[in-house]
RNA sequence: GGCGACGUGGCCGAGUGGUUAGGCGCGGGUCUGCAAAACCCGUCACUCCGGUUCAAUUCCGGACGUCGCCUCCA
């Protein structure tokens, strides 16, 4: 299996230190407010490798991390007159919700900064006896980037030319203008832990380090962000935890691209941005879920109208295929089709191709089905496919209310869906062999109204959610 | 200015030194009360300029362009 490392700017075989143990950290969100379209991107790019991984027979200790305390989380509470951690948690449930609808998978330990401020004293204080670190007058406490030699190997840029940039914060507390902080001496107001430094709270990076070798150790396989984390995100974790234990920090670096609007990343900072819970709302969670997955997880995505409805026309057409050929119970999956399906996603997760497999795959067992013959292997193939992409095609669900009106004004009984969808069919179908079809049509467009597709086909009528 | 990624048909998006990606859209057909679906046929591209080669979209060099990072950021 090949990655793409950003450390190693190539394609590497993935080789952990003990084979088939993978440990993955990848930083999760800040929560400071609602997610948009991007957030999803990272969460959707890294449970998939994180389920492929799981699939292909690794032990995954998938580690994703919430960052519950930082700036712009006290700014944005000050601004909506919340508790800053109360505004932490009111943002996590929203994101919670949005991964579930992406059927982003839990990871198996979501750490929190605020619980790990032990965690992190004790690395800080750890870089300050090695004499990386040192605690400034004012309270805080800086890294010394100028100390720690590979500084730059991640994001290839020398000390020297990013002082050219020259759009470095200058702060006199610092020694030198590249110094990040470890920690940052409290305002008044602000949340605070007591260190030996007095009360404060920690700089962002010194997290990830801290709970990646709290729950990982330090020589684990994957370390995953957006790519906008390379710097100076990375480039910091790797100098503290590389300072402080004297050991390579995690060995393959991988990083999502962005999701842009009208050509440009979109983020909060330049308004540029489309919420997630919005969009999950008017196209659900597999259309969004397909839309990031019909790109590579590293190119740019640009996300339009367009696209996102050609997303939604290819879920129509799984959604279709699981109705017309659901999965067979005890049947071996068509070896090809998984052959080629690995051959794709063990070059750095080509999902792309993957996806382009499953519809050659569902053309042709629709091709044989047409012609009467069984294609089970294949179907069983391309449903085992479909999981391990997350692409679950039966969730998908929607308001009930509309057909419970439609069955009221037609005299039928209420009941569960399934039952109201019977007996509304029947009745449809009754006022076809009648050539009633001012009734049958009104019945199809009701339920078109309310998200339920009709179609008749050559098997019968089906039914099912857009 | 420094670092990095990338330029494929109407759109999205793989891939390859000479032989079909796939999806969406579009045109035609089979089927059908209609619609839709499904299937079949068609729609054959690779930023530009040099170079290497019998042969380049595919390798090398250059130009142009786009995007990201260098500041919080998935």
């Amino acid at each position: 299996m090949q990655v793409y490392s950003t450390l190693h700017r190539q394609l590497v075989p993935l080789v952990p230190a003990q084979p088939g143990e993978i440990g993955m950290y990848v930083c999760g969100a800040t929560v400071q407010s609602e997610p948009h379209i991007g957030h999803g991107r990272y969460a959707v790019a890294f449970d998939l490798i994180r389920r492929y991984l799981v699939w292909r027979g690794n032990r995954v200790t998938y580690v994703r991390n919430i960052t519950d305390i930082d700036d712009k989380i006290i700014v944005a509470a000050a601004e909506a007159g919340e508790k800053v951690d109360e505004r932490a948690q009111r943002m996590e449930s929203v994101f919670a919700k949005t991964y579930e609808s992406l059927s982003v998978l839990p990871p198996d330990i979501e750490p929190k900064a605020t619980e790990h401020i032990p965690q992190m004293l004790t690395l800080i204080e750890r870089l300050i006896e090695r004499g990386l670190a040192y605690p400034a007058p004012n309270g805080d406490v800086y890294f010394a980037v100028r100390t720690f030699e590979m500084y730059g190997r991640l994001s290839r840029q020398r000390p020297d030319e990013l002082m050219a940039g020259a759009r470095i914060e200058v702060t006199e507390a610092k020694n030198d203008p590249l110094d990040f902080a470890l920690w940052k001496a409290a305002k008044p107001s602000e949340p605070s832990w007591d260190s030996p430094w007095g009360p404060g709270r920690p700089g962002w990076h010194i997290e990830c380090s801290a709970m990646a070798a709290h729950y990982l150790g330090a020589d684990f396989a994957i370390h995953g962000g957006g790519n906008d984390l390379v710097f100076p995100h990375h480039e910091n974790e790797i100098a503290q935890s590389e300072g402080a234990s004297g050991e390579t920090f995690s060995r393959y670096w991988l990083h999502n691209g962005m999701v842009n609007l009208g050509g440009e990343k979109m983020a909060k900072s330049t308004g540029k941005l489309v919420g997630l819970s919005a969009a999950i709302a008017e196209y659900g969670g597999a259309t969004l879920r397909l839309f990031y997955l019909r790109a590579h997880y590293r190119s740019p995505l640009e996300y339009s109208k367009e696209l996102i409805e050609a997303a939604a026309a290819s879920v129509d057409r799984i959604r279709r295929f699981a109705l017309r050929a659901p999965r067979p119970e005890g049947v071996e999956p068509d070896q090809a089709i998984v052959d080629h399906f690995i051959v794709a996603m063990d070059n750095d997760f080509a999902t792309p191709e993957a996806l382009a497999l499953i519809f050659d795959g569902m053309t042709e067992v629709n091709r044989e089905l047409d012609n009467g013959e069984s294609a089970d292997s294949k179907i069983a193939a391309i449903h085992q496919l479909l999981d391990v992409l997350g692409i679950r095609p039966d969730t998908i669900t929607g308001d009930v209310s509309q057909v419970r009106n439609l069955v009221d004004e037609l005299g039928l009984a209420q009941g569960p869906l399934e039952d109201m969808m019977e007996a509304l069919l029947e009745d449809r179908t009754m006022a076809r062999v009648e050539r009633d079809f001012a009734r049958s049509d009104m019945i199809r467009d009701r339920l078109a109204e309310s998200g339920i597709v009709v179609e008749d086909t050559a098997d019968g009528t089906r039914w099912f959610w857009r």
